[in-house]
DNA sequence: CGTTGGTTTGATTAATGTCAACGCACGTGG
DNA sequence: CCACGTGCGTTGACATTAATCAAACCAACG
């Protein structure tokens, strides 16, 4: 299945017609590398991109050359829908591996937000996404470093969950410690020796790129995790 | 005007007949008390809220007794849109000030949604709180103390700026310090020593509860702040 | 087999948090 | 109208945490 009709059913449950009428919305589909970018700060994309396979990620450069990581998309996340208010991109996208996207004309999504049931559950997406960026505020200034990490692998591992990328707890987590360390502000030295605790304690492994959770319970304990911000609790349940 | 067409006028430009239809939405108004919440975390509001008069703050608490402060909430700004896809809010709303809050309730926000123009303007408003939750991100984790608190006087400055409620840059702020330090990640001690150090430099004066930058530019170039994120090109170059 | 990007380790430095006390200003009640 | 209490702001000494620096290691890939 498409993995916006799949993300949006949760939210608000679509007709068949409301289903065909998203999956057949793209103008075209195409293929973007590991490494490059969808979309770049300053300019102004001429389609809306949809993620339909890989992981991609916001992030904003800052003068001093750090780099800051405000999001993490998955297959059916929207990337750019900010283009109806921007004359330019506030942040940068880029690809964290190879990936598939689904592009849609500006015409086509505002198609799309005048299907009342398409255009809330759009809307109901846009509104859990800022309550996860909420919560990465939460989570980055008020955890310990330990506690960060183990809340950012909780939230990882119900999302992929929620579209049916885990299996046994293990998922695959195409990102660097560097990267780990700009997303919850910790530079990549700590980020190491917090994932080294992580597995001596036998709360994960991690390697390849594949993170199992060896210990979904104690993670969630001990970084004080609370999927309530995410909203996916029909997807949940319809997986686990 | 009511505060919350002023506010959509800005994305959207509104008919007479929606202004009113706007204007005219709330079943009634309600005053609140400073230090009061408006919602609190796990409850589910029956009334969408629309500041009026005065400032709310969303906030979270933690299992530690910490405090996250994640947004701040100004006249024409929507509280708990989120009603509609949460069973209970996750995060609680105070207010720091005595208020003045329109209710509206479930139906009627939809309706409003209904309307094209209107929706879309809801929508984009949603947007930018979210764009702005990026932006405390990076300004957050990225920025030393002294440029943090720089940063974040900009963007209060420029958005009260909008709402027309700053006068020869100077503008009521009615936060404590522990509350500056809850916003950003520093502890009460860190806010002071910063401010002293601003007051120092000649760039603002803050007492009473009021706010004077006394050098816009100076506190833009250090802070690296771009106001483009807050999307108000339109009501800034209207006051300036 | 060499190169590259990423991970791991230890030593050191610098920044921020913590603790504790004091002071000031405002509002309250005697 | 004055005295007291409380909340907030200010200050200094100190502890702790995480950043920085630098080097070695490892694994994947060409």
């Amino acid at each position: 299945m498409d993995p916006l009709v799949a993300k949006l059913n949760c939210f608000a449950p679509l007709s068949a017609e409301e289903r065909t009428l998203l999956a057949s919305a793209y103008e075209r589909t195409i293929a973007g590398a590991a490494g490059s970018d969808i979309v770049t700060e300053g300019e102004r994309p001429q389609h809306i991109h949809v993620l339909l396979e890989g992981w991609a990620y916001r992030y904003k450069m800052l003068p001093d050359g750090g780099r800051q990581i405000m999001a993490y998309l998955m297959p059916g996340d929207l990337c750019d829908v900010h283009i109806f208010i921007l004359k330019a991109m506030d942040h940068s996208i880029g690809l964290l591996c190879d990936a598939r996207i689904g592009l849609l004309t500006e015409q086509a999504m505002l198609d799309l937000l005048d299907n009342p049931r398409i255009g809330r559950a759009l809307y109901l997406s846009t509104l859990v996404d800022d309550a996860t960026s909420r919560e990465w505020l939460a989570n980055s200034l008020r955890r310990d470093p330990f506690e960060r990490v183990a809340h950012l692998f909780c939230e990882l591992w119900v999302r992929m969950n929620a579209i049916g990328l885990v299996e046994a707890d293990s998922f695959d987590l195409p990102l660097t410690q560097a990267e780990l360390g700009d997303t919850i502000g910790l530079n990549p030295v700590s980020v190491n020796r917090v994932l080294q605790r992580l597995r001596a304690e036998q709360m994960i492994t991690l390697g390849r790129k594949r993170l199992t959770l060896l210990d979904p319970k104690r993670l969630i304990a001990i970084s004080g995790f609370d999927p309530n911000y995410l909203h996916l609790d029909k997807s949940i349940s319809t997986h686990r």
